[in-house]
RNA sequence: GGGCGGUUAGCUCAGUUGGUAGAGCGCUUCGCUUACACCGAAGAUGUCAGAGGUUCGAGUCCUCUACCGCCCACCA
């Protein structure tokens, strides 16, 4: 290991930098060092992230990659505060998706279906499947440079989470929380599998509306004339409801109608739950195949008739039309009531209709024997931890939508028919009718009778059952182990918004009622990665990137980088290869950094953190204490959850401070003759950017901890370096108040330059300045004469008050007043427009000085500091303007 | 029908205790200065969606409006 370490610091750095040899090498390099797994220190509180386990259902795309460096980073970051950190990596078997996708592969190879195999070898062949996926998924994981504890890691179909998902089934069923009742639920014709209502996507859609009248018995030509956008169901009719207060009905109510084409006697009834203005006022009620029937069905003890097959064809109560899709007996049965003179009229009608969101088909609500959880007692105490404080989430206003949603709760249908997933360990006796919940892996005899005459419930439980339980699951529980006792509870969870009622909600209730505490107190939620055009990614449109892919062409640091910074905390955000190649250029551009500054020999350097030197030249001090100060505010983002923001500042100070100033300015005393003057230099070269690569790592793990081993360092990896200390007497603010000084009065000369499009490199130039800033322009010439392109000859720094030169260019900056004497440079009349308008552009912002400092409000009311910048800010600008005023007169 | 988010430079987006608007890309003009052309220097561009309000002061707080997007919801 040290001497891959020793390899890199003796090697010639590269031109480039080359992601893919460096991340493999420190992956592997930090896996074996085992800086991954926590080492538990009692009575110390970890920092443990239990990571969202992916569905292993195929490769990971870049929303999973956002989630994972932002987990990374938060992880890095208290690790290398010392902390005891923990993120636990898994995998989620992913129900109706991971059976689904099992299903097709087998059909597309074999032409078998599930049921041609059987429960077990299909589940073998699943098996086969989740093991070669969820190694692909580690593999993935560990391209994105994640540094999670392998040696904790966990999938939902683990032996344990097992266990834990029967004692918790056994439990809530001990407790009567989890009982057995025959509702109407949403069926997936598709998948052929009741989903609960999260499952649901309400998709709206062009359809009709129709009117058609039911006959009222014994009575010639009166009718009651219903509106439907699904008319297929009126052969399960068994009543029609009007609101009791609609006038309309008054006298038909309780009557009994003729239900068309099936000339059934059918009631009217009436029910609060309709609504007289919609339609005709009047609702056909089908309580086998509608959730708002069934209520009212329940009401009024309508008989319930099922109507449907679980492919959604019409069954044999359906008469004629039994074999039927539905949507084919729709067409039939409008054909069949115009045709017999039912069907009043047909208006185009704009509606919502519940999908499935797996198999992508309409659901067909219908009616039966489900297990479900009865989760107001689990979600009351999930709501108050929130409502209370206890539960935060970044950003806040998650914390409404949670709250709203406990508010509004239902019970869980948990039933799922499906082969995948956790066998429901619920066993009906045939001997005396009851049935027997286990928390065992088998049950031998019925709880009640003794018999042994028993059978489990085919069914497996929702996916999210045992997603619930993943907080402490993972870490052992029911058993009362070392992990669970020091890891639980968790710190943050942090996941995508989308599913906070599927999983944080759940992961709450469970967590509150088996262990009796929250099972993290933050919630982070990122946004969506969305592609070049805003749009969400997706398979079927085939625009999304792949992660892999991406990191191929820029890099595992690149991708990293990227997500981090473009996009805020539940917001979502756009990728675009410009902005991949954006951060790649960056970890290029600290990689020739690091390479410029050791090929100046720094290989012996010592290693030490960067420090304040009162008698060290102004760059060096501005630098180290810009260093603290970034120090300072990234430390605070970090801590306030601002990831993108934090990194843009790392980029902005490496960058725009380090490699654009500092680097630019150390070069000559790099050459200098003295060797004591070239250490220091070098020393406050590899100090800062040492320091500036730790806190730059968790955004970018690889190619930092690449360039850490070239620089002088201590401990054997970056990985684990402790973070930087903000220290505020490495503060000078007077050298970052001189230092931009000098970078302006640089700048201006470049500038002016520019303008003037001076062919030659090197101009004369003579800067007035009061005494304070002359004598550290006097210190600072070097710099001037080589950032700013100045004859060193034909330099003269003079007093404020010396006579301006007659024929040169004049620059008023709030620093000094710069002549540039140009030859060529004699064009006294562009000269006088230049002042013109520097003059007037000044004078506005004199103006607007004036204007709030004459405000009598703002002296009293603002606070003392605020006024005096202003004041000083005016009296700048009055200086600016008298000596830009002044030069325009000398012209004439 | 409720609720939330967005609307800032041509594009993509920052801007968290309210104090005279920023970055990257793109564009223009220079430049192979012994780290980097995945580079350097200089430059241009904003009624911060609109209207009102609070305030000495509003991109930032409040109200309303418009457009875009999302979430929730049993008008068949």
């Amino acid at each position: 290991m040290t001497e891959l370490a020793d390899k890199s610091e003796k090697q010639e750095m590269d031109k480039a930098y080359n992601p893919q040899a460096s991340e493999k090498k420190w992956y592997t390099f930090w896996e074996e060092k085992k800086y991954f797994t926590p080492t538990i220190r009692p009575g110390e509180k970890p920092f443990t992230i239990i990571m969202p386990p992916p569905n292993v259902t195929g490769a990971l795309h870049v929303g999973h990659a956002l989630t994972m460096y932002v987990e990374d980073v938060m992880i890095r970051w208290h690790r290398m505060r010392g902390e005891v950190t923990l993120w636990l990596p898994g995998a989620d078997h992913a129900g109706i998706s991971g059976e689904t996708v099992v299903e097709k592969v087998i059909w597309q190879n074999e032409r078998k279906t599930k049921n041609d195999l059987g429960r077990e070898e299909f589940l073998r062949r699943v098996w086969e499947w989740m093991d070669e996926y969820r190694d692909t998924i580690s593999e993935q994981l560990k391209a994105f440079g994640a540094s999670c504890d392998w040696s904790r890691k966990a999938f939902t179909m683990d032996a344990g989470p097992q266990r834990a998902v029967r004692k918790v089934f056994k439990s809530l069923f001990d407790e009567g929380l989890i009982y057995r009742a025959e509702r109407i639920v949403n069926w997936c014709p598709g998948s052929l599998t009741v989903i609960s209502d999260l499952e649901v996507n309400m998709v709206e859609e062009d359809g009709f509306l129709w009117y058609i009248r039911y006959p009222v018995k014994g009575e010639e030509n009166r009718f009651v004339t219903v509106a439907t956008t699904r008319p297929e169901t009126m052969l399960g009719d068994t009543a029609v409801a009007v609101n009791p207060n609609d006038a309309r009905f008054k006298d038909v109510v309780g009557k009994m109608l003729i239900l068309p084409l099936v000339n059934r006697e059918i009631p009217l009834v009436a029910d609060e739950g309709v609504e007289s203005e919609f339609g005709t006022g009047a609702v056909k009620v089908t309580p086998g195949h509608d959730p708002l029937d069934f209520e009212i069905g329940q009401r009024h003890n309508l008989p319930i008739i099922n109507l449907m097959n679980p492919n959604a064809s019409i069954n044999q109560n359906g008469g004629i039309y039994a074999g039927l899709d539905r949507f084919e007996a729709r067409k039939r049965i409008v054909a069949d009531l115009e045709q017999q003179g039912f069907l009043v009229k047909t208006e185009n009608y704009r509606h919502t209709v519940p999908y499935s969101e797996r198999a992508n088909v309409p659901i067909e609500p219908l009616v039966k024997e489900q297990w479900w959880v009865k989760i107001a007692p689990l979600a009351q105490p999930a709501l108050e931890a929130a409502q209370e404080g206890r539960l935060k989430f970044v950003p806040e206003r998650f914390k409404k939508i949670y709250t709203s949603w406990l508010e509004n709760i239902h019970d869980w249908p948990i039933s799922r028919q499906l082969y995948w997933g956790h066998r429901i360990p619920a066993y009906f006796c045939n001997n005396c009718g009851k049935v027997s919940a286990t928390a065992e892996e088998t049950l031998e005899k019925c709880d009640y009778c003794a018999s042994n005459d028993i059978w489990q419930d085919p069914d497996v439980l929702d996916t999210w059952f045992s997603s619930g339980l993943w907080p402490f699951s993972t870490l052992g529980w029911p058993d009362q182990t070392e992990d669970l006792a020091y890891f639980y509870p968790g710190s943050v969870m942090e996941t995508s918004y989308d599913i906070i009622f599927f999983w944080v909600a759940r992961m709450v209730m469970f967590g509150i009622h088996f262990m009796g505490e929250i099972p993290f107190d933050t919630v982070y939620l990122h946004g969506l990665v969305r592609d070049e055009k805003g749009e969400k990614m997706s398979k079927s449109k085939g625009n999304g990137v792949d992660p892999l892919e991406a990191i191929a062409e820029f890099g595992s640091d690149a991708l990293r980088f990227t997500l981090l910074t473009s996009s805020t905390p539940g917001n979502d955000s756009k990728l675009s290869r410009t902005k991949l190649a954006d951060s790649r250029n960056f970890a290029n551009k600290i990689w020739n950094a690091t390479r410029f500054i050791t090929m100046s020999g720094t290989a012996d350097l010592a290693y030490q953190s960067p420090k304040l030197e009162a008698d060290a030249p102004l760059a060096d001090r501005w630098i180290v204490s810009r260093y603290y100060k970034l120090v300072e505010e990234v430390s605070r983002l970090q801590e306030n959850f601002q990831f993108g923001e934090a990194g843009r500042l790392i980029y902005d100070f490496l960058w725009g401070e380090f490699c654009d100033w500092y680097i630019e300015i150390s070069k000559s005393r790099l050459n200098s003759s003295d060797p004591a003057e070239k250490r220091k230099v070098q020393t406050t070269l590899t100090s800062v950017l040492e320091g500036t690569l730790r806190l730059l790592h968790p955004f970018m793990p690889f190619v930092t901890e690449e360039l850490w081993h070239y620089l002088p360092h201590e401990g054997e990896a970056l990985i684990i370096a402790p973070w930087p200390k903000a220290d505020s007497s490495q503060l000078d603010e007077a050298a970052i108040t001189q230092f931009e000084a000098l970078r302006e009065t640089i700048r201006a000369i470049r500038n002016a330059k520019a303008e003037a499009k001076v062919e030659s490199k090197k101009v004369a130039a003579i800067i007035l300045a009061n005494l304070e800033l002359k004598n550290l322009f006097e210190q600072e010439i070097d710099t001037l004469v080589r950032l700013a392109g100045i004859d060193a000859q034909k330099l003269t720094i003079g007093n404020a008050d010396d006579a301006p030169p007659a024929q040169a260019l004049a620059l008023v900056t709030d620093a000094a007043t710069i002549y540039l004497p140009l030859a060529g440079m004699v064009d006294v009349e562009a000269e006088r427009t230049r002042l013109g308008k520097e003059i007037e552009e000044t004078r506005r912002e004199l103006e607007k000085s004036e204007k709030t400092l004459a405000n009598p409000n703002f002296a009293e009311r603002a606070p003392a500091p605020v006024v005096a910048k202003e004041r000083e800010r005016l009296e700048a600008t009055q200086e600016r303007l008298a000596k830009l005023e002044q030069r325009l007169k000398d012209l004439a």
